[in-house]
RNA sequence: CGGGGUGUAGCGCAGCCCGGUUAGCGCAUCUGGUUUGGGACCAGAGGGUCGCAGGUUCGAAUCCUGCCACCCCGACCA
């Protein structure tokens, strides 16, 4: 149950208004609008290579808290780290036809080892001398690296499975880039499994993506669809490709991880054989499966408002800030004392709370710049509430304010982190649901895709060209096969031909 | 790779079309004072190879040529 039951008034709307001129207007602009979020909010910001971001602290911490999270689902699962080199050596790439094809138009290429200075003994240049036999590849993904390793470690079943996951920086020369939802250079994680039958290779693949969707759902309070991908937007290399697609506030999907069964491709190009119970030699099989820091991204256009991020509880690096309204020195300390003692009860409950106790700016600033950082939860101390031994309590989620007796704050506050983490998941929730539809003719299909986007549900005919067609005509692409779409009989939006269950359209990030 | 744009103080920008004293504004910084319950105010101060290289001109941030870098929009992608 929701206590906060007072609105805002509507000066404190104005004030709200006023306030968003620090960001662009979401309605006006939504590129615009995340940039200049991302930028505000301190997360990150462009470097001087070109398509490469600085992650700044603040948004270091909540990819570090993304990090920890679903390292501990892994491990929960089985998997430990293991770290492997930045380089593949570029004979490797040339073993996976698919996978080289998927890749080589996006390698950053080392081809030397050694500057020189130049001529004129100012600058400074690459050393021809010092040209490497062999062109190193900077990883674009680990698969080929890995393999070649894996194929030293196993030669039977016994060594079976291997469930490794690295933490990794990989490096793919995108075209055009975006702060976190795709920059040249990325921080993901990528988990390589080893497996003796195709069964359980597959069984990985399924609990993998399982994983991302209940990490996304329970942490980033985020709702997705858990689906096949379509053969055109399969990993290069895989045989199967399962992901999970969120959809954003403007209408188009993200898609937000991927876990995909590589089957034995990558065993038979390192030649990986193993003997079985039977004494029999197989081919290995394999999954692989990545999130990356574009969950940023995610987690920041499911969420935010004009009046900045809107970070779930469960991720924020600051969950509690307390900000006291002082006018002198020996009022800030008679405050101190009762935000002290708030602060220490509350992180003994695992809440991590910052005291900002600065004088540089006045408390209507750091109302503003902690609601652009997104943090769920503001209380305010005044001579006023000391008087009265309460303090003011604000969510980020809906903006609303209550005044709580201190001493009842420590068992407030748990409860109301839940109840904002529960609530920005059901609005996410119903934002989906109201932007998922089910369209039959293809009228409808293109005007809601030019109208309002969102997800839609459509009959496919299966085949690549019709998929192709479409993207051309519409840049709407088949997100996935939900894996939870019934068999309904249907005709293709595209081609009239028969269908057997609805795929899942949408333009995509 | 195609289209558009930008480069001037630490940051964000104006000035450029139509060349002319000392290149301006906001934020930030420093000093002093008043403030502090939703991005405070007043007064003063410091801070510039105008992206780089040429050219035109008595004179260039401004005009011309070339180069570089970055951003945005497309084709490609987590």
């Amino acid at each position: 149950m929701c206590i906060f039951a007072q609105s805002l008034t509507k000066l404190k709307q104005i004030a709200y208004q006023k306030m968003a001129k620090f960001l662009t207007n979401r309605e006006e602009n939504y590129a615009q609008w995340y940039n200049d979020l991302v930028l505000k909010a301190d997360l990150a910001e462009n470097s001087a290579v070109r398509g490469c971001m600085v992650i700044k602290p603040y948004g270091y911490a909540i990819w570090e808290k993304i990090q920890a999270e679903l390292d501990r689902l892994f491990k929960a699962t089985g998997h430990v780290n293991a770290y492997f080199p930045l380089f593949i050596p570029k004979s490797f790439f040339s073993k996976e036809a698919a996978h080289v094809e998927g890749f080589a138009k996006e390698c950053a290429v080392v081809t030397h080892y050694r500057l020189k200075t130049d001529e004129s003994g100012k600058g400074i240049v690459v050393d021809p001398s010092a040209k490497l036999e062999e062109e190193l590849i900077i990883r674009p993904t680990s698969e080929t690296i890995i393999w070649n390793s894996y194929k030293n470690w196993i030669q039977s079943y016994r060594d079976l499975p291997i469930l490794i996951n690295q933490w990794a920086n990989v490096v793919r020369w995108e075209m055009r880039t975006r702060l976190f939802l795709r920059t040249a250079e990325f921080l993901w994680q990528e988990g390589h499994t080893a497996h003796a039958t195709r069964e359980e290779a597959i069984e990985e693949t399924e609990k993998m993506i399982n994983v991302y969707a209940s990490f996304a759902e329970n942490s980033m309070a985020l709702p997705v669809i858990k689906g096949y991908k379509s053969e055109n937007e399969r990993f290069a290399g895989a045989l199967d490709t399962f992901a999970i697609e969120a959809l954003m506030q403007d209408g188009k999907a993200l898609q937000a991880g991927t876990s995909h069964f590589l089957g034995q491709n990558f065993a038979k190009a390192f030649d990986v054989q193993f003997t079985d119970k039977s004494g029999k030699l197989d081919y290995v099989w394999a999954t692989s499966w990545g999130v990356s820091t574009r969950l940023m991204g995610a987690i920041i256009m499911g969420h935010a408002d004009n009046n900045g991020l809107v970070l779930p509880p469960k991720l924020a690096p600051i969950q509690v800030v307390i900000i006291p309204i002082f006018k002198n020195s020996e009022q800030l300390a008679s405050i101190s004392e009762t935000a002290i003692k708030i602060k220490s009860d509350l992180e003994q409950k695992g809440i991590s709370v910052k005291y900002d106790n600065r004088d540089n700016n006045t408390p209507g600033w750091k109302f503003a710049d902690y609601e652009l950082k997104g943090v769920p939860v503001r209380l305010a101390i005044g001579p006023r509430d000391l008087q009265n031994k309460t303090v003011e309590i604000a969510r980020r989620d809906n903006l609303s304010k209550e005044t709580v007796p201190v001493e009842k704050v420590s068992e407030f506050i748990p409860k109301l982190l839940e109840d904002i983490q529960a609530n920005i998941y059901q609005k996410a929730y119903n934002f989906r649901k109201e932007n998922t539809f089910h369209v039959d003719k293809w009228e409808d299909f293109v005007s809601k895709l030019d109208d309002q986007g969102g997800f839609i549900m459509a009959h496919w005919d299966g085949t690549a060209e019709t998929e192709e067609k479409i993207k051309d005509e519409t840049k709407a692409t088949i997100r996935c096969i939900p894996f939870d779409s019934p068999d309904e009989e249907g005709k293709c939006i595209y081609s009239g031909k028969p269908s057997r269950r609805r795929v899942l359209f949408a333009r995509s990030y």
